[in-house]
DNA sequence: AAAATAAATGTAAATTGTACGCTTAATGTT
DNA sequence: AACATTAAGCGTACAATTTACATTTATTTT
């Protein structure tokens, strides 16, 4: 039987497999991604995602940590997968589909010199450069599905530091979302979905009066989805 | 420069990519899965989702195209991928990983000869039996997934017949959202939609009344979206 | 002390969702 | 021919949510 097996899978086909991150990170009122120029030949120079191949007893989600390791030096990154690209043309005559992630981190808490080190630039959404081979569309994907996801699970907070205030929330979601939100409804919609904790502490980055500092709580979220609640901002 | 080219990909390790369909279907008020026995070694006997490898110069959509029409006869059905699963040891000692595309087809259409010549047999979601390696975490993840796209996609029209009644279309939804539905706030908001064209035929299989059959404009449904409306059932 | 700035709070109107009861068209039964 | 039966189809009142909009407040700078 084993023997069988053996020849069952002989006859196929065999492939690179690819992950390709699309990394979000959110400042100064800006999404941005951070983008790279390619060391490789082909297309060396050239504006790219950061990827890299899955090795061969590497899960596809390990390889995605991994680079995103490597790029930001950050251990604990959110990220997830966007869609599988698998056109047989797509690549550099190598027959190679890539799985792609979109990741989002904090803009103050990855390391700026391994960024720095790798090539690696932050892009606002709006300039970014042409990419290579099929990356504009694996953006173009990845903010479509961020932007469906916000709408019904907290993914918002993974790009904020761990201490926000409401208007700096609310800025990203208008990022997000590519439109303006009311700051007196954000608020109170926001707050009536009682996962945020009030600190004591205040940011004056922005105004004069300051703005309260709150964190996610991610324990009363928890417990909310559990009881069947339908989270949207 | 291309002896670079080769160089670089020449390291890499390949893998065997398949594509595995999660084909829902709708009848007699049950979302149905389509699953067959597996007719190779390993796993000879057992329950299995409907797959294939990717071949060589096939994109991974293709091969589901061609596994779909294999088992159902139907050229143009309605799939979508729905996740990639890549874990090192999800596959029996061969390196694979599978792009999973969910399937949405009409049980009136679909070909039965052909279906029951590949030992494939329709199961109430409710009664599926264990399924072979990660199977069952992909219908799980595709149900998710069919689930929430119903809630702003009009795809639940692709498991109907192109004539059906509005108790139809709402059985099928109380079908993918395992909930009832109110029979009258269902059909304001169905109609609301602009979508559905009424005919001038009635079904009349399930009162003595009888019901009106619709047809689903997807004309008018383009029209929509493109003037930014947010679709919702 | 006054001016400037963004944060924070409140309220009314409009829209949408939910929970119902009743009527209607067709068929089968007496 | 009258009546019972069945699911389809319509309408309405109330609740909840979303939207639009104006004013006050805490703090710093001048």
């Amino acid at each position: 039987m084993k023997e069988q097996a053996i020849d069952y899978y002989a006859h196929q086909a065999k492939m690179y497999v690819a992950t390709d991150c699309i990394v979000f990170g959110f400042d100064k009122g800006d999404l941005k991604l951070l983008i790279f120029k390619r060391r490789v030949d082909p297309d060396r120079g050239a504006w790219s995602l950061i990827g890299s191949f899955v090795e061969l007893e590497e899960d596809v989600d390990e390889a995605a940590r991994r680079v995103l390791k490597e790029i930001t030096g950050l251990d604990r990154v959110f990220f997830e997968q966007s869609k599988t690209y698998g056109k047989s043309g797509r690549d550099y005559g190598f027959r190679c589909i890539s799985v792609a992630q979109y990741a989002l981190i904090r803009v103050d808490d990855y390391d700026r010199e391994l960024v720095e080190k790798h090539g690696a630039f932050w892009y606002t959404l709006k300039d970014l450069p042409k990419l290579v081979l099929d990356h504009d569309t694996m953006v173009k994907d990845a903010l479509e599905k961020l932007r469906r996801k916000a709408q019904y699970q907290p993914i918002g907070f993974e790009l904020l530091p761990e201490k926000f205030t409401i208007p700096q929330l609310q800025s990203l979601y208008e990022a997000i979302y590519q439109r303006e939100l009311d700051p007196r409804n954000f608020r109170k919609k926001v707050l009536s979905l009682k996962v945020l904790r009030k600190l004591d502490e205040k940011d004056k980055t922005s105004s004069k009066r300051g703005a309260y500092l709150y964190m996610f709580e991610a324990d009363n979220y928890k417990k909310l989805l559990q009881s069947g609640y339908n989270f949207e901002i």
